[in-house]
DNA sequence: TTTTAGTACTTTGTATTGCAAGGTACTAAA
DNA sequence: TTTAGTACCTTGCAATACAAAGTACTAAAA
């Protein structure tokens, strides 16, 4: 076990998050939300964002357009379904649960260890 | 996709941190580690648990000691190693960063859909 | 025309790991 | 001797991050 892997972990099922929260603000295609995660220092590579937007597409929280673009193929762009929204305000929810669950563990005051 | 096993992917990965802040505060064996996490509205079970504090020894992250218990079985205590210590300061930054990346994603400006 | 480079989407195979379910074993009370 | 409580452990399945390889379109270079 590695801090690489751990990480990594972290990352896992955050990601899915980080994808609705990018597109809530803009439609944008694979590459561009791999561009915008790195640009956050979130480290996604194709072979982990194309099957979780297929994912997210099947499961109605994400519909796309197909685009021209002037310089190659043409771009998917993908966009929050309304079910999409709905779906991320729950995730807000829960990422504020565990955000909290974890700054209370990592605030458990120094007592706790008498009181064993 | 429901929300409760997105809320499942998210705990992914944090288990792991989770459980270390724990022990950092306090050597605890499986159920009390459960119970404690519990009390922090984080659900684990023993499925997951287990193999979990397993990989964790077999890493050098963590230590046991069996200790006799008044009502019941022995308890297989566990406590950080020195390098779990290293390894939870490693977790703590990278806990940071991924906090700081999901709030900068919440906040992006409206700007930026402009911008595009 | 053919080749090369750049961009973009997709699929396959592997490793990790959360979790449900079932199992073992010890203690003590009914 | 049976039942309940506590504790540890294992097996099998499903989800998914990731590496790697593949397809296809455009445009510029040879």
């Amino acid at each position: 076990m590695n801090i690489e892997n751990a990480k990594s972990q972290m990352r896992k099922g955050m990601l899915e998050y980080c994808v609705l929260l990018l597109l809530k603000h803009r439609p944008s295609y694979a590459s561009d939300i791999i561009q915008q995660l790195k640009a956050a220092e979130l480290l996604v590579v194709e072979g982990t964002l194309y099957p979780l937007l297929t994912r997210l597409k099947n499961d109605g929280l994400l519909c796309y357009q197909w685009q021209e673009s002037t310089q190659g193929p043409p771009r998917k762009y993908y966009a929050l379904s309304p079910e999409g929204e709905k779906f991320l305000e729950g995730l807000d929810a829960s990422w504020t649960e565990l955000a909290n669950t974890i700054n209370y563990l990592k605030n458990i005051h120094p007592k706790m260890i008498e009181s064993k």
